[in-house]
DNA sequence: TCTTTTCCATATCGTCCGGTATATATGACG
DNA sequence: CGTCATATATACCGGACGATATGGAAAAGA
């Protein structure tokens, strides 16, 4: 989609690299906190750079948004490979505790969803939201159709329950919790997971 | 601490009222967002008089939350009384569950914490949710010294594991899930709960 | 009624916001 | 080298932000 046009002056920054800048800054701030000052302060780059390379800020935040999700919910779709249903959220909420613990706090979906602001970007936000919800949906109930629960479970209800821990993790991840602190978290759940 | 002047003109707009009118306010869009026009705007008044009344925008976001704890999490400290582990849950679950179904949605907490931003009402906010998750670590150390629980339970995990499905039942609430979508989550997590 | 006190309405302050116009620097191509 | 296309740097735009100065309206006390 690029163009590679090789007339005219190159350009000095990695484009790739400053937008994983401007994700982190989105990650942490949200889309209306993050300034453009926040942003480019964070790229290295100035405001006329910024726009000729992405368009405008909600362009720049549905780039930041995409990458997001390739390369840190990437472990969702990672994880419902797995054969058994609580072996599927063993690696989700390890997946969930990897990417909240690493370079920022918290979850993307979840900061930009939870503020009840008019802006555009949170449709597609909660857009993106209830896609992953769907394909944990769908795994759960393949889980279910092979017999995978000790007793007659509500999919959907077991899909929301553990989409809430996540949820619940991101937050206190946000608020400063560590690391061993969301461990306990996904330990208490997987001790009373209702299937082998 | 209001002063009972019956000096001068009296204040035409009740001040409670209000008050709650902007708690509704900060409770959809958090601090930052929340702009001087939308409160006033909701509260019925204009910015003097807002500012006569409360002071600034900080000091009338800390009376939103004072009012906010006392009348909208006043569920916790009930919830806390009941006889068993189990029903202490239960009971917390409901109330998140009532509250956050009813004239706004969500977790003021949670919505005005989780934006990574550095302005001077979140450590407030902070400090006050952690004031709660400590209420429920001593409700549920309580239990585990009565043995209320059917196997050796990490108490803090226990904790952070429930407060995290009341959070994410928070950003789920915030997300547009119903009443009964919120039941769900509710219903799996207590079926699963290690004690009678 | 007259003074005092406080309230309300309007208009405005300085600052930051997202976005851009203008001018200059830089490199590819002929 | 000269030309052209594009990048960068600076400074700026209109508008919204939190907060206030100012002036008139209204009610209590003398």
């Amino acid at each position: 989609m690029e163009k590679t046009a090789t007339r005219g002056r190159p350009r000095e920054f990695d484009v790739e690299q400053a937008l994983g800048a401007a994700l982190r800054v989105f990650w942490d701030k949200g889309y209306e906190s993050a300034s453009l000052t926040d942003l480019t302060d964070a790229m290295g780059i100035t405001r006329p750079s910024l726009y000729a390379a992405f368009g405008n800020k909600e362009a720049l935040f549905k780039r930041a948004l995409d990458l997001y999700e390739s390369e840190k919910l990437n472990y969702i779709h990672c994880a419902v490979t797995a054969h058994t249903a609580k072996e599927v959220a063993r690696r989700l909420l390890e997946g969930a505790i990897d990417t909240m613990t690493g370079e920022c706090r918290g979850c993307m979906h979840v900061t930009v969803s939870v503020i009840n602001d008019a802006n555009s970007v949170r449709e597609e936000v909660l857009a993106r939201s209830n896609s992953c919800f769907d394909v944990i949906t769908a795994r759960m109930q393949r889980a279910a159709d092979e017999g995978d629960f000790t007793q007659n479970t509500d999919v959907a209800g077991l899909t929301r329950y553990l989409v809430a821990l996540v949820q619940g993790m991101a937050v206190q991840s946000g608020q400063g919790a560590t690391r061993a602190e969301l461990t306990q978290i996904m330990d208490t759940a997987l001790a009373q997971w209702p299937s082998r």
